[in-house]
DNA sequence: CGGTTCCTTGACGCATATCAATCTGTGTGG
DNA sequence: CCACACAGATTGATATGCGTCAAGGAACCG
């Protein structure tokens, strides 16, 4: 277990900053940044720093006191909170375009959770103190913040509601759909964004319950091939709707859609 | 199950904001109103208004538009998810000067919680274009708002590590733990602050196991007696300790402290 | 005193963790 | 190109811990 401080090869960003501020643009759903006028998005970017993250390395320790916002340019990040057993749950699996440790800078201390790359990542650093001080400038920035927050805090009532309510087939059913939903709800090939043993432990199962929940999906016209989630029909999932997906569901109400949200 | 909309008896406050504001100052942790400008705190309540929940009356559905950050001024109210088969998984337990739905109404779309009194509670309702038009006003507000939102992030990951990696005696000594250092940490008699049945399932697990976690616990020197917790001495639960509690512990490090934090 | 609610205790069954073996795909070196 | 090693995934057998069901007890209230 490696005790000296992670030090990442920073690189400061003179130039970097035109490269990025384009790519932000491809990038689909950035919340961050959204909206944000051109001298608070040239104000964040020159106080900060990208750094490449090798996969594996830990960015975050629990207990660390944490001084910047993380951007997630290019690459995956998993939360989490391990105890002395070496016991891990996951809170969150993020991608490209979403940030991490927002929440715990304003919670004063340390930090309750971890965070690893999962595989090698390309990280925006925000000094903690330049996003104070401009949430406090830029009405739009500050909103931003509070939507990635409180989404955050919904995932986490949902995941939770998941694992205390849910058997383990119905929570990836809920899983699946919720990719499918993100992803594009117009196809039947759905791809799991992570390692299966990693989407299992997020989801508070052990990776053999994890398969066993796979081929019962079977069974209601879920197939899988390797990390392709394959549908016999746009409805299969349906099963696994709740209010919240429903909303977001672009097919509820269509003829076909048997959502229980319906009767809820 | 009562199908109507819910019509709790609402007074408007001309009078009875100076008996809030100076109510307000004796809560012990209030952070929604701390160090905001007079100014604020007169713009909060005048737009604001207080209403009388009676107990077990639902104060948001799951599904509905919120319109209210709602501060409890007295009472208890519960935070959880149900599904149509009448599971229900509690996210929170609330009490007098906590607030609630303050990061649903910067979610957009639906609550994805219900919200219910737990018993009679005396509820502020601060209507949410209020806060989202002063947050921009005043800075202070807004860095409360962030660190309650925050905060409740915190402890839904800590509800979630539990549930996921601890064995309920495990559990249930860390949620007395915290009980302990929140409530007063220089007696060894702690009180279960709502019904045993309430705190089982927010523990995630059904009120039989909670009962003979409560047996198991015994046995390391944690006695009960109905809704009395009594420690054998100060540190019989330090076993529960991790880093979280560890740092908000004033005993932490003292002789006799045996956290496991330290070595984790 | 009888009724209700909440908690506790006991007996039982099942679902998931655990342990162990096999399989698949991938990358490496001869 | 094949042999080998390795990680991740799958499958099977077993065990155990929690949920479930059922009964009894304790406090509260009319």
């Amino acid at each position: 277990m490696p005790k000296k401080a992670l030090s990442p090869q920073i690189k400061s960003l003179p130039d970097y900053i035109r490269g990025l501020s384009s790519l932000t643009d491809n990038i689909k759903p950035i919340s961050l940044f959204d909206g944000v006028s051109e001298d608070t998005l040239k104000n964040l970017l020159t106080n900060s720093m990208v750094t490449i993250t090798e996969q594996d390395r830990e960015i975050v320790r629990q207990g660390d006191e944490v001084n910047y916002l993380y951007f997630i340019i290019e690459g995956s990040i998993r939360i989490l909170r391990s105890n002395p057993d070496g016991d891990e749950a996951t809170n969150n699996l993020l991608q490209d375009g979403e940030t991490f440790m927002e929440a715990v800078i304003f919670m004063g201390g340390m930090s309750p959770v971890r965070a690893t790359a999962i595989k090698n990542s390309k990280l925006l650093l925000i000094p903690a103190r330049v996003i104070r001080r401009l949430v406090l400038q830029d009405g739009q920035l500050g909103h931003n913040l509070l939507r990635i927050i409180s989404t955050h805090q919904k995932e986490a009532w949902q995941q939770l509601d998941s694992i205390v309510t849910k058997k383990p087939a119905e929570r990836l059913g809920y899983y699946v759909l919720k990719l499918l939903i993100e992803q594009s709800p117009d196809t039947v090939d759905i791809e799991l964004p992570f390692k299966k043993t990693l989407i299992a432990n997020y989801l508070g199962m052990k990776p053999e319950t994890f398969s066993r929940a796979l081929n019962k999906l079977k069974t209601v016209g879920v197939g899988v091939d390797h990390e392709h989630i394959i549908l016999r029909d746009f409805f299969s999932l349906c099963h696994f709707c709740d209010s919240d997906t429903a909303f977001a569901c672009p097919r509820h109400g269509t003829s076909g859609c048997s959502s229980r949200a319906c009767h809820g």
